[in-house]
DNA sequence: CTATGTGAAGCCCTTCACAGCC
DNA sequence: GGCTGTGAAGGGCTTCACATAG
């Protein structure tokens, strides 16, 4: 009973491009344009003007025919869907170079995402400030786990991700971000996202190597 | 009169899983497995094994009927079509917290990316020392054009990102791996791929929601 | 009998094209 | 007239199921 409209999934295909309609919306909502049509949007994200439409009518109708999508409420309205509104916690467990940078990156935050905690293994690490926070030893994980972490963030080498999104899980976390490159195993409900540098340098290294061997590969 | 094998396209999908196959491939390997089924693979990797021999026969035959892969040839394979033995020279744009851990990974080696060069836009960084690498102004970009650079991974801010890529292409960059969190516009046979951290927390943002609006959202 | 390689079926996503509305 | 919202068509990827090979 709390919102009658028609409940169809969305695909993930969809729900993928949502934060990059959102900040190029905000974006030129920063440049005082009240109003954009799907063309104009599409063009700006780089993709088609019915599959921009498509998307947003899986979320509902906010639009005017004739006219376009009103900046600020499409904004609102795609937020609602991220939960921008909510603020998140995030631990990150992991201090090594990555884990200080994702520390330091402003851009979290902005978006929602307020990091409340980073945890290492590394005992002389313990205690070490980065960005304003002290590292904590992950057998805290448990004692603190009063603390509602909403998102973990895996910055850990890849022999210790599982053993850690576990003890994350039992816990209560829902939801992983691993950067750690490997496959992390986890039980129904459990949201996990894998980014991987490495991945994304090989799927390169694949286009060079076709140029090379004088294939196309109609490039990415 | 290279290779007479029918060169049909790969499809992207199946591209950006090999990195995953090789990495599990080189994950047996060490525990001195000689053979693997498609079954067994696509148990390790989390895919279908159908969908495992489809993406190996776009590659070639590699199986053994009744049998299974060798786990060495298959590497060799996957590899071959991933250009892993070629050694890419990458360079960094961007000197900030990510930059640093970028050029601090260890991972990219491994895989054949040896990092060449990092460099900033900040006077102040500049000479200074990470990792071994003296980080240098971007104005020398154009100056060292000498470098072979196979990929350039930009870690700038948003604002300088297209700027930079520019400048890149213009000296014969052809590969991009793009950290910044906006859209870059290349021409033709210019493979960018983009890594959003952000747009990734977000998405399990939209998860958190829909939970939160009592959505099934059938999870990741 | 076992496991690969692959046409065919099924499914999902993208794109088209136009009805509907401003 | 212009642009949105959407059924339908089209295209591509995944999965099935079996012929094929060892």
């Amino acid at each position: 009973m709390d919102q009658n409209r028609k409940s169809k999934r969305i695909p993930p295909t969809t729900v993928a491009r949502l934060p990059l309609y959102l900040r190029c919306l905000e974006e030129i909502k920063l440049k005082k344009i009240r109003s954009i049509s799907s063309f104009e949007l599409a063009e700006l994200t780089g993709h088609n003007a019915a599959q921009l439409r498509k998307d947003l009518s899986y979320l509902g109708e906010f639009g005017t025919r004739g006219v376009g999508y009103d900046t600020t409420e499409l904004i609102r309205q795609i937020g609602k869907w991220l939960g921008v509104a909510a603020v998140r916690s995030v631990v990150i467990v992991g201090a090594g170079h990555l884990g200080r940078a994702l520390c330091n990156y402003a851009g979290f935050f902005n978006k929602g995402f307020d990091v409340v905690d980073i945890y290492d293994k590394d005992k002389s690490k313990i205690g070490t400030e980065i960005a304003g926070f002290k590292i904590k030893h992950i057998d805290e994980l448990e004692v603190n786990n009063s603390a509602n972490i909403d998102v973990a963030i895996i910055a850990t080498p890849a022999g210790e991700a599982q053993d850690i999104v576990d003890r994350l899980v039992s816990i209560g976390v829902s939801s992983i971000l691993n950067f750690a490159p490997t496959k992390i195993e986890v039980g129904k409900g459990i949201c996990v996202r894998n980014v991987d540098f490495s991945a994304e340098l090989q799927i390169i290294g694949f286009h060079l190597a076709s140029i090379e061997h004088g294939l196309s590969s109609d490039c990415c």
